[in-house]
DNA sequence: GCCGTACACCGTACAATGTACAACGTAAAT
DNA sequence: ATTTACGTTGTACATTGTACGGTGTACGGC
């Protein structure tokens, strides 16, 4: 195990769990199983929305269904592919309105908002999932073909509506990922920006020529002033949303917007 | 240690280290360092470049570069640090050269071209680096400054350079992190697109309604078959390269391009 | 010249992780 | 009643970052 990536393991053994195993003869030899994978999931999906990505390991999802460790392994191949079942479920439990009659520049919104409040509610995702090559689940599926069904009315070819919404959840993808762990860093060092700010000034007084970076100190300044760090996060967001959708247009023709 | 974040520890420490420590007293009392730290710090990148991030364990650097193992630990607090220090090394060596008299479009292409053969160079940072908050040494001081000069000719206001410039680096970090897990789940899985494709296709036909996913399917298969695996990687650049300059573009005014 | 002290270095040890392995028990099939 | 397939579990191992304590070295003050 080297890292925390998705996908790995048996491909076929995968898929069926994703698809909750239809081939499952409803009797089995041995003991009943007492517990079920969706159970395993969801155990592991609260750790990681409580405690963060770190705290789901194979004996804290096992303890919190009540099994022993190596129990899991019969529910589950393996760690990966335990990823890729929370993965999955939590795209699967986006909700999903019709598009109904709104232009695409909102239909996009839409969907920027949806990726950035799932992201929001489970910051882990941010580490997680693959933007390439992601589990076939359902779960994705359905995302998949929604977000799609966005870019209906746009006149796109095939491989640039793809492109698209790549495009699109990648700004959302690396917006939450930033924000998400500058979060993180003035949560768990237990320093506030101004305290790491002052911590640092004497250091960087002594070693630092402000005349070497005449941007970089203006810019810098100005732009960590003028953001009170909770503010930064939605400037970042609405500034990355409208120059995407703006990207976006240059490319469809703006005929009905608004 | 919960993950391999950037930034942790007592920070003037890591600052005055990033800074190569200035007030380094040049006479000490004990025995002589073996080593120093920029050795120890390239013995991690060569390990970080040839076997990627999970090889770089303060074991395999301190055996690199022939002391012992805890010995490590008195050139750098702990492994947190040293992967600042690595990243702000990256940085450090970019080459830069100045602007002249390129107009901002052309100049914004070579600083996202820069920063994916950066990124292409050492596939780790994009698992490491943190747009937010990087490290403060010299290298992150330099390539900033270097960046924000790309705007210069714009007419942007500060706050707005300082999001443009992320919203750029963002989308290149993102695009990098996919094509590289990308182009390693062909790589470590000794598995060809082609293969993967197979060994699904079989459970993929008994579960999958290709009905209920009709843009899934069409706009999927011809995005999956458009594109040699190789070339997807460009393809994916080259859009979003383009949808990025425009969305810039809609907000700069584009007077002078080309 | 001598010695104390500060510091580089190292071996050992510990807690946490994913998971391989084999023993044990249970319930359906024969 | 015996076989057989399978769920469950305890133990064990390799790997990680790093805390701790011991050992030796070289400089500063006498």
């Amino acid at each position: 195990m080297t890292e925390n990536s998705t996908g790995s393991g048996e491909p076929s053994r995968t898929l069926a769990l994703l698809w909750g195993e239809p081939t499952e003869a409803p009797r089995r030899k041995g003991p009943a199983r007492s517990v079920t994978v969706p159970q395993v999931v969801d155990a592991a999906l609260l750790l990681a929305d409580e405690q963060g990505l770190a705290a789901v390991t194979m004996r804290a999802v096992a303890e919190k269904v009540g099994v022993s460790a190596m129990s899991v392994y019969t529910y589950v191949p393996g760690k990966p592919e335990l990823l890729d079942l929370m993965v999955d479920t939590c795209y699967f439990r986006m909700t999903r309105k019709p598009w109904g009659r709104l232009g695409w520049r909102k239909r996009l919104v839409a969907v920027a908002d949806a990726n950035r409040e799932l992201l929001s509610g489970h910051p882990w995702l941010t580490e997680v999932a693959a933007l390439s090559r992601p589990p076939l689940g359902p779960g994705v599926m359905a995302k998949y073909e929604h977000e799609l069904a966005a870019f209906d009315d746009t006149g796109l070819s095939e491989v640039d509506i793809d492109a698209g919404l790549a495009y699109l959840l990648g700004f959302v993808q690396s917006h939450c990922r930033s924000a998400h762990d500058a979060a993180r860093s003035t949560t768990d060092t237990a320093m506030s920006d101004a305290e790491w700010w002052g911590a640092n000034q004497a250091v960087l007084a002594r070693v630092f020529d402000a005349e070497a970076y005449p941007r970089a100190v203006r810019i810098g300044s100005a732009a960590g002033e003028a953001q009170g760090s909770a503010w930064a996060a939605d400037h970042a967001w609405k500034f990355g949303l409208a120059r995407t959708l703006d990207g976006l247009a240059a490319l469809i023709g703006d005929d009905a917007s608004a």
